[in-house]
Order: structure tokens, then sequence, then C-alpha cells
DNA sequence: CGGAATATGCTCGTGGTACGAGGATAAAAG
DNA sequence: CTTTTATCCTCGTACCACGAGCATATTCCG
């Protein structure tokens, strides 16, 4: 039964993987849904399903009545040993580490907040986390995917403000390990899982667009992240939507980060700028909400300057949707008319009839988590992942 | 030997698929080079072009001498009798009709320009031209495809402002025909045809584009481009990169566009809004060149607009490289210092290391031919259109 | 309560595709 | 003219999916 190395190539296991990519995406699906969904006949999915469990890839629970007629279906779920990913989400304030099954389930969940934010406490602690994940699922453990609140290119984080971090590499498995180590941007992790799994399932061409500090986000296209040649794309709070006088942190000028978050809000407000423009942001928007002409008007402006960024980027990039998230939900919530009217004085005419709808993200704060485990299944649901998980686990 | 319908869903054809799309991308390629980068064995090799040449898709050029050792390969073309597309092209001013066969080979052109702009009139002679390429080649003729220097979405012209047209149907087949009609921007398919087969080959992710009135283009990602869900991605041009308080024709405000083309130029010169943009500029280039010193001011400041646009675009979408067409070539001849010091200040710092070339396209004129082609066999060289294919050459 | 209707799962024979080894072929190099 | 290099062809084998026929599990309905 010994098989050739050349044949895996073509279209061996190519079935297989097809199976495999569905019950990742739709992980309440039966059997008999994946056959249909996919065009199998009810002999190929037999014996698919067979090869996947034998394979310690997929298990079958027991079918649940659903109170239709004819012979019940058994979902095809995550096998109870099968490969997991290890998941870090690096954020301003605290860290995540999670380990994600086939199909999202989340396996074990650990957080906490930094007490350092220096680079190099942090990536300490982390190792420690993620080493603790590899020694207790073993080789079970296929990548370890990484979302950090920062730009990151190639692999490499290049400048995470709100830590203090410029150009730190993430080294969070020992040197020599083969495990692959991947890392994103958190907001377009997020927006990769909203446009899979969340608000965006179903559309075709999801934005998704966050605003913490500064705005980040990400185009989603056929459930693959637009995110450029080294992985930096998404950031779209560095596109000139603002004042060409304005110097941005980043080295541009008359950046929309500057127009929009709780930086902008200050301005307006006649405070210097604050030291931490997130919750600046949110006492502006608490103020606002309460009744405070002044804060009112910030944060007016603040959503009209998102809307008009984002009906730009519509313009551009054409969504059927676009997803919100961050401070961008609070600033649809508390001024929704300047920003429907932002958006809608920055379409071009012909797209005013029927604008993509502005909704709001669903998945909450593990979106990270989620997005960047999306991002590793990826890699792991192709033929050289499953070749490797099938030469040590087969 | 008849086969089952079913089974060509799943992997009938496949590798036959693939050789052909690598025929197409790679017109030069011999027999072993396919076989090579497809990872086939020298006998799949053989038995699959002996399939593809008994369906009349490819054929088998003599092989050359090539000088060096081994014997001669023979190259992998079109075949004689293969399938073709019709391609449209509209201009402002001229209209174009050719058909291109597998691998991009032009097999006809006629051209002409315009003696009436209104859509009726254009259209009835492309109507003509289109019955008398499907007369001359009958059922070679797989699909029609155009590129029409307009916004569209959804098949349909909804502004094609150099022309008069607003909301113009592409009538081209008689109805009832079943041959597959495309449509789609000619700058953005000019950028598909250069990302794959121009300045942009062996880019992963290329982003073109080309200012005429107006600046337009798209990104291509893996050779996919990113034209949205209703293929209007792309209009680059109406992001609010300028003066928020400057109308521009598409409704909204501030638009790029109005800040690096014609129009832009004739402002600076303190001149009315020209009724033809695309010789104001020409005129105001020349004047430059020339050395007049308020035209190169004028062409200095479009320059420097472009490169900055360009620049929050490069940090959105973290391209591999530009590339520059229509006049944004002129501008980056005339003004190549202001284009890069632009493009340089709206980078983010990290990005100014070693920040995406500029480049000049390649194709020429034809350019939207040739990407008009290319989105039609992307159509064509699927299991549909192979399988179409074969049931009425077969 | 029991047969009909419905939906699904399993078995097995068949066909299509790719592999890989071995030999044949066509050019350049020595 | 022989050797080297690169390619092409033939053929036996393996694998995967199909589809028909039958088995199984549930709801519906008289």
């Amino acid at each position: 039964m010994q098989q050739t190395a050349h044949r895996a190539r073509s279209q061996r296991w190519q079935g297989a993987l097809a199976v495999l990519r569905h019950v990742h995406a739709h992980p309440a699906a039966t059997r008999a849904d994946v056959a249909r969904a996919l065009g199998l006949s009810s002999g190929s999915a037999t014996e698919i399903t067979a090869r996947l469990k034998a394979a310690r890839l997929v298990a079958e629970a027991d079918p649940r009545p659903t109170g239709e007629r004819g012979r019940p279906s058994p979902a095809l779920v995550a096998h109870p040993r099968g490969p997991l990913v290890c998941v870090v989400d690096i954020g301003h304030e605290h860290w995540r580490v999670a380990t994600v099954e086939l199909g999202g389930g989340i396996a074990g969940l650990e957080s906490g907040r930094h007490a350092d934010r220096d680079a190099g406490a942090v990536l300490a602690r982390l190792r420690g986390r993620v080493a603790a994940v590899r020694r207790r699922y073993g080789p079970r453990v296929r990548a370890v995917s990484v979302a950090v609140a920062g730009t990151v290119r190639g692999g490499t984080v290049v400048q995470a403000s709100g830590m203090g971090w410029s150009e730190v590499d993430l080294q969070l498995l020992p040197s020599g390990s083969r495990t692959p180590l991947l890392v994103g941007n958190d907001a377009s992790l997020a927006g990769l899982a909203e446009a899979r799994r969340g608000v965006g399932a179903g559309a075709r061409v999801v934005l998704h667009l966050t605003v913490e500090v500064g705005v980040g986000g990400i185009l989603v296209v056929d459930g693959r992240p637009v995110d450029g040649a080294t992985g930096a794309g998404g950031e779209f709070g560095h596109m000139p939507f603002g004042d060409p006088a304005r110097a941005c942190p980043c080295g541009a000028h008359g950046c929309w980060d500057l127009e929009v978050d709780g930086r902008a809000m200050a301005r307006l407000l006649g405070q210097p700028p604050p030291r931490d423009p997130r919750t600046a942001a949110e006492r502006a928007l608490r103020a606002a909400a309460g009744g405070d002409p002044s804060a009112r008007a910030a944060v007016a402006a603040a959503a009209r300057a998102l809307g008009r960024g984002v009906g730009g980027l519509v313009n551009a990039l054409d969504p059927d949707m676009v997803s919100l998230s961050g401070l961008a939900i609070d600033l649809a919530a508390t001024a929704p008319d300047e920003l429907n009217a932002g958006y809608l004085a920055g379409l071009m005419r012909f797209r005013r009839a029927a604008p993509p709808p502005l909704l709001t993200s669903t998945l909450g704060p593990l979106s990270p988590v989620t997005g960047a485990a999306e991002a590793a299944f990826d890699v792991l649901l192709t033929e050289e992942g499953l070749e490797s998980w099938l030469a040590t686990a087969g």
C-alpha cells in the first residue's frame, strides 16, 4: 500500500481536501450536505470520509434528530486527535493564546494583560505559553499564527506604536523548529474572520474597517484577504483623505487616521494630543452620548470623516458590503446621520441608489483569534499541509 | 466511449486544463517546459497533448533548433481551428474589433473612429463588425469581450462621460445568442494585461494606474483582477485625495481625478475648465517640456498630486510594483522629481527604504484588447468552458 | 401501529487519469 | 562516430470517482 511520492502533486487527495475545506468552512455540515455542495456521489462521500477518519482529520458526530424525514446524516466535525493551530493575539494591553481546531472551534484559551510592554518581556511570556500548548498537544499543533496590533510586513512587526515596538521579529518558537509561524495584523485578520464567519458570510467582496488608534482593516474577496505583496495591505488609515498639512506619525501627511480617531476628537475639542487616543475617543463618545454639544460636534465630524473615507474606498474597491468594527461601531451608534451623510456624499452618484450597506461586525473580541486560525488553516488545508499531516499522523 | 455527465465536475480534464492555462499564459512554451512547470511526467504530457490536439485546442509547432543539447521539444501553440475571442474596444474617439486566439495572438484587427459618438450609432456599427467576425469564424468564437472607456457595473456601462453615455446596455449580439458577453473598463483591462503579459509579468501584486481624463486602473493579485462585487472596482480617481471643497462630476467631492489630469493643469494655469481635458493636458505637457515656467509649475503640481495618491494607495494595497500608463507616463517623464517626491512623501516611513517601483507600462495602445481577451479566456479556460467546447467541437 | 415516503449510507464493478520505468529518438559535444 | 544530454513514447499499475442497486433510518399518514 506504499504510495508513490510524485502522485500526490497532481490529484491525489484532491477530493478529500475539498471535503476538508468544506467541513472547516461549515462546521455544522452533515455528510449529505457536503456531498451535495461538492457534487460528490454518495459512494465517493463514503470513501472520502472513511479516509479522512482514518487519517484522524474528521470524525462523525452522532446524527441528531432534525425533525425532517429521511435517514439522519451524521455531522462531520473536527477529529478529537486532529490538527490544531496555536493562535497568539497581541493587543496593546492584553495577550491571548488560543488552541483552535478544524472548523474554528476553540479548544483552549488563555489571556492576560502585559505586565511589561517591552517586546522582549511580552515575547518571553508568550513563548512560554506557546511552548505549553505544544507540550500538551505535541505534533497535533501544526502551526503558530500570530495576530498583532501593529503593522506587519513579511512576517515581522514593522511598527506597533501602541506598545512602542519597531522592527520586532516575533520569535515564538525554538530556533530550528519546523512548525510554521504566521504573522498578521490583528485588524486585517479580524476582517478575514468577519468576512468568512461573521457579518460578511455570504458576501463575495467584503471591506472590513476598524477604528482603534487610526483605521485598519482588509478587503476580502472570495474569502481571500487582499493583503498585498508582503502582507502589509489593509493600512487604509494611511491614505491621504485628510488635511494635507497635518503630519502623521507614520511619516506621511494628511492620513485618514488623524481625522477619525481619538486624536481627531481631542483636536476638535481643543484639547492637546492625547497620550492614549483610545480612551480619549471613548471619553468624547460618552460625553456626546450624554449631550455635551462640543463633544457631539467632535464626534459628528469624526463620523463624517469616517463616512467620507468609506465612500472613497467603496468607489475604488466596490465591495458588496462594509463591515465596521471597534470605535467605528460607536461612531455609527452615536452619530449615525453624520456617518451616513459623509458616506453618501463620498460615493459616486451611480452608487447612491443602492450603496453597499455599512454593517456592524458580529464576532466580537475573539475575531483576531478566529482570523489568525483561518489564515493558518489556509496553509494547512493544502496538498502540502495534508501530505505533512499524513506523514506524521498516518 | 460515451462519457458520463457527472464525472466532468470532479477531476476530468483537470490536467488538460492546467496545461491549457499554462500554454495560454506562456505562448512560447515547449512541451517539456510545460511538463516541468506543472510537475507532469512525460507520459502524462504525451497523453494530455494528444487529447488537446484531438480536441483542436492546441497544436504543436515544428521544434526549432535552440542551439542547446538534447532532443528538441515542439512548442505548444494555439490550434489553427481552435477557440477564439472577439474583442471590442470602445474608446472616446476610436473603436477596435479584434479576434484573439489562445495565447493572446491577434488573428484579426479592425479599427476606426466614431463617426457619431451616440451610443446607438456606435453600437450599431460594432454589432455589424462583431457579426462579421462571427460569420467568418462561426462557432470558434466562444465569447465577445468589451473594453469600454467608462464606468462599468455588472455588465452595463453606468457612465462614459467622454462619449456622453449613461446607462448603456452593450447589446452587441443578436438577442437569444448564447455567446457570453463580457464587459469591463478599458483601464482595468489594460492593467490586467500589463500585470500578466506586460511590465508586471512576474510580480505577484501589481497596481496599475492610468491617467487620461481622471485616473483609472486596477489592482491585480496573482493574475486576478480585484474588480469588486460588480466589476466596478478600480475607480481610484474617485478617492478623496484632493480638495474637499471641489465638486467632481461623479457627484462626490475632492476626487483625485481633479488634481492630476488636464482639468487640474488648466485650473493651475488659470484657464477655464477645458472641454477636452486630454488635449488640454497634452498642451500643458508640451508647454512644460518647452520650458514655459507656469506650465512647468502646473505639470509639477499634477505630478506631485499623482505621486502623493500613489503613495497612499501603496500604503493601503501593498503592491510589488506600480505600473503607470497614459498621461501618467508623460507626467513621469516631464516632472520625474516631483512625481517621486510626492510618492515618497505619501509613503509610510517604513516603506521608503525600498518602495515599490513606479514603472512604465509596456504593452501600448492594444493593452485593453489584450486585457479583454484575457478576461474572456479566464471564463473559457474552465471546466464549463472546456466542456462546452468539447460538446460543439468534439 | 404499520406501511409508504423520503433521505441517506454502503458495496461493488467500471472507467478515466496520472505515474514511473524502460526504451527510442534527436540534437550537440568531444 | 561515439558519448552526452534532453526529450518523447509505450505500457503496466495505482488511485479516485462514478453510478446502480440495495440497505438503513427516520417521518408521515391512514
